[in-house]
DNA sequence: CTGCCTGCAAACTCTTTGCACGAAT
DNA sequence: ATTCGTGCAAAGAGTTTGCAGGCAG
């Protein structure tokens, strides 16, 4: 997905909630889909302050959930107080696993398909209907703990 | 795992790591392990000071890692904020996941085996050696979405 | 005795919310 | 015009920490 039709699938989802395109959003978008990696909200804020400093937190805060209703955002939680996100550039129904590097903290994701059938065969078990599932690796980096660097790192 | 060997792991845990087994601790230790169900640090502080009104909300947590070190107790962490913990009664090196009941609030625990295989792929491919991997199912429970009464609700 | 441990309360981090002003439709 | 959205600052929730006194070994 382009960023030009994420931003056009943005405006149509504010659209369709009754929502208003203000210039706070539209550049929290466009500082969300310049990122690469994943990011958390405080950094979100900085780059969408760069495009636009009239932008706050709390907007920012208020949005993000927007943005991951939409579908346009993923959300990872990875447990370690802060939440992530990642634009969301294939439209996005891909189950993925995150596997995180304890040395680096970085995040990598991995396509997972055989978890939507782990989710469905537990739950039905139980008489719950999935809704979502995820899968998280926290590992070393091999590398990094023999050669006290990771390639990775930097 | 009974309780008493339990014990007798947590005081000899202590012993090995310079720490001192004082009436706090284990209060702590007795109420955490009095528990069924998941919990959380503030249903621990309130069931140890049942047993020891000296224990308070800072030694909990200062406890809590304690425990999960010396694997008497596991950590679930299901993004909500807050963390819950749960006796480790099976030796437990066991893979399980969690599903979580989104209308009960419910977590079930089940085996899955196959994790720590995935683990091991996923993280090898990166150059990573695994260390712990957790999957969460949210469900919502048909039971409740059919008659508005959840069967484990109460 | 000598440190480790403790309770208390304050600090911290991340996120949410009440309010009055401001802007999109 | 109306109504929704905004920034600000304060409030929340959960957890951590500095400190002075207390107890285990």
């Amino acid at each position: 997905m382009s960023i030009s039709s994420a931003r056009e699938k943005f405006r149509q989802f504010l659209i369709k909630r009754g929502l208003r395109a203000t210039s706070q959003r539209l550049a929290i978008f466009e500082a969300a889909f310049a990122q690469d990696e994943h990011f958390t909200a405080d950094q979100l804020l900085d780059q969408a302050r760069a495009l636009d400093d009239s932008v706050s937190r709390a907007t920012v805060y208020r949005t993000l959930p927007i943005m991951t209703d939409s579908a346009l955002l993923r959300e990872v939680d990875i447990g370690s107080g802060e939440k992530f996100y990642r634009p969301n550039r294939d439209g996005g129904h891909t189950q993925v696993a995150q596997v995180v590097c304890l040395d680096c903290d970085k995040i990598f994701e991995i396509s997972a398909p055989f978890m939507e059938w782990y989710g469905s065969t537990v739950s039905s078990k139980l008489g719950l209907a999935p809704v979502s599932q995820r899968l998280q690796v926290s590992a070393h980096c091999i590398a990094f703990r023999q050669t006290g660097t990771c390639p990775r790192h930097g």
